[in-house]
RNA sequence: GGCGCCGUAGCCAAGUGGUAAGGCAGAGGUCUGCAAAACCUCGAUUCGUCGGUUCGAUUCCGACCGGCGCCUCCA
């Protein structure tokens, strides 16, 4: 699978509503921003679907030739993070730091590959209130009676065409904030909020020549985004931006408008947004309390790569139920590959170097690049994965076959290894006083097998199992691992 | 009310204008002392319902039923 740099990577434009190729500014380098968790809480594995997700996209980027440079947001200063801050009679960094801590340990066990920066809100002060600056000095942005400083989105007449808005209708009687008397126009929102009693009282306040006070929720994404790329690629247009489906409005809307009122510029070339998590049928959310943390799966000794199979095998624009069925059965699919995994590594050096093998390998790999590359269709490439391993077994299990086991082996691992799918089961640490004994009862086993003695041999396999040992008899030996 | 999504075997889930991938679970078989693993065979005459377009629709159009999301700080 080495594709010629850089690959033809088509992908569904939220912009456009439809799949289109991939047509970054400046090819071989992809610039690629993904919205990241807000650090007022641990963040649930509805989040985690889109990071990995996102994970899945920035992987497969890079194995077509790209040279990604990744940046994601941290949320922590916003509504929900003073609101809890203020719960915990906390500072405002003081509450959101372990959060951020829990997010990264959380993405490390998930195998989500870090990004190259990552910015956190109350670190890019100077650049939000530089285009905020910006904003008024162009004329696209206002003070409002409160104090506040909005976005004029009349002065925006494209605002609107990443959510359809010209097709809309706001719902009457829909929530109206309590500030709207300030405003211009019911629909501008908000760049600075000017600084209240609660924010004072966490710390999250800042000085700004338009006034004392704390960033709109959209506006940290626009300057954090505009000064990464800058900084790094000397552009004011993004690439790829990223996130889950219910960003695109508001959240996204208004970043373009705030980024594009700013610079002139288109802000992404490219919008990707990934579906929901449901448990049963219901949006996983904390308000609906149907949520699950990833370190509650952790701490179930749920292997990441169930999880991350789990996901793949549903499209990242169709909404996955998250059932514990679903999740045994993608538990189960990783054993498999595991298995799988272990036979060619056993069996790598048996035969020629080609034959039927050697085909089977080829379509696999080939069908892999073409389902990732129309719209990463991840499922239709582990489903590909799944038809390569059951047919090379097949052909294992032919005394006569295996020829090209090696080459079987090697896309193997380039698939599900830790460059792209990343899917194989995690070595399991084993006690050495167990393993001793585990090794001396089936010792003791194969001794009362020998003699026939298969009451006692069968007894012992029942101590075993008893302590969650598996074992497996095979030709070469007995083989054992952890259930 | 506006915009959008979904409804495919017990469960999860791809997909195409020409007659249904894959995974899990289940049944039978091969192998095995027995298991396990692996492999083989079996499952939707049918893709929510009803119409329409078409030589032909699960796939396009319309209506309806059911579920869901967004509509200013939710991944």
């Amino acid at each position: 699978m080495t594709a010629p740099a850089p690959a033809p990577v088509s992908l569904f434009n939220t912009l456009t509503r439809r799949v289109e190729p991939l047509l970054p500014l400046a090819p071989p380098r992809v610039t690629l921003y993904t919205c990241g968790p807000t650090v007022w809480n641990y963040a649930h594995i509805g989040n985690f679907r889109t990071f990995l997700f996102e994970d899945l996209l920035r992987r497969w980027l890079e194995h077509a030739g790209y040279d990604v440079f990744h940046i994601m947001n941290l949320t922590d200063v916003d509504d929900r993070t003073i609101k809890a801050a203020r719960q915990a009679g906390k500072r405002l960094v003081e509450h959101t730091a372990p959060f951020t801590k829990a997010f990264f340990e959380d993405r490390d066990y998930l195998r989500i590959k870090p990004a190259h920066v990552y910015t956190p809100a109350t670190e890019y002060m100077p650049q939000m209130i530089a285009l905020v600056s910006k904003l008024l000095e162009r004329g696209v942005a206002y003070k409002g009676e409160d104090g506040s400083v909005y976005f004029a989105i009349a002065k925006f007449p494209t605002y609107g065409r990443l959510s359809q808005l010209d097709k809309r209708e706001i719902k009457v009687g829909a929530r109206v904030a309590s500030d709207e008397y300030a405003k211009g126009d019911p629909s501008d929102f908000a760049l600075w909020k000017k600084a209240d009693a609660a924010d004072e009282a966490v710390g999250a306040v800042w000085d700004a020549p338009f006034g004392r006070g704390r960033p709109g929720w959209h506006l940290e994404c626009s300057a954090m985004s505009l000064a990464e790329i800058a900084k790094c690629c000397g552009v004011q247009t993004l690439d790829i931006h990223a996130g889950g489906i219910d960003l695109i409005f508001p959240h996204h809307e208004n970043e373009i408008a705030q980024s594009e009122g700013a610079t002139g510029q288109p802000f992404a070339r490219h919008w990707v947004h990934g579906e929901f998590l449901n448990v049963r049928g219901t949006k996983m959310s904390k308000r609906h309390g149907n949520f699950l943390t990833a370190r509650d799966l952790r701490e179930q000794g749920v292997d990441a790569a169930a999880v991350r199979l789990l996901f793949f095998q549903t499209h990242y624009r169709a909404p996955v139920d998250f059932t514990d069925e679903a999740l045994e059965g993608a538990k189960e699919g990783v054993r498999r590959l595991g298995e799988f995994h272990e036979r060619l590594k056993r069996e790598e050096g048996r035969g020629k170097g080609d034959g039927e093998i050697a085909e089977l390998t080829k379509k696999f790999e080939d069908d892999v690049v073409t389902a990732l590359n129309d719209d990463l269709n991840a499922p239709r490439a582990v489903a590909a994965l799944f038809d390569f391993v059951r047919a090379t077994n097949r052909e294992l299990d032919n005394p006569k076959g295996g020829g090209g086991a090696a080459q079987a082996l090697a896309a193997f691992e380039r698939v599900t290894g830790a460059d792209l799918l990343d899917i194989l089961p995690s070595e399991r640490a084993v006690a050495p006083a167990l393993a001793r004994w585990v090794e001396e009862r089936v010792a003791a086993r194969n001794q009362a097998r020998k003699s026939k003695d298969f009451k006692a041999a069968d007894a012992i396999r029942a101590e075993l199992v008893a302590r969650g040992v598996e074992i497996e008899d095979t030709p070469t030996g007995t083989k054992w691992r952890l259930g």
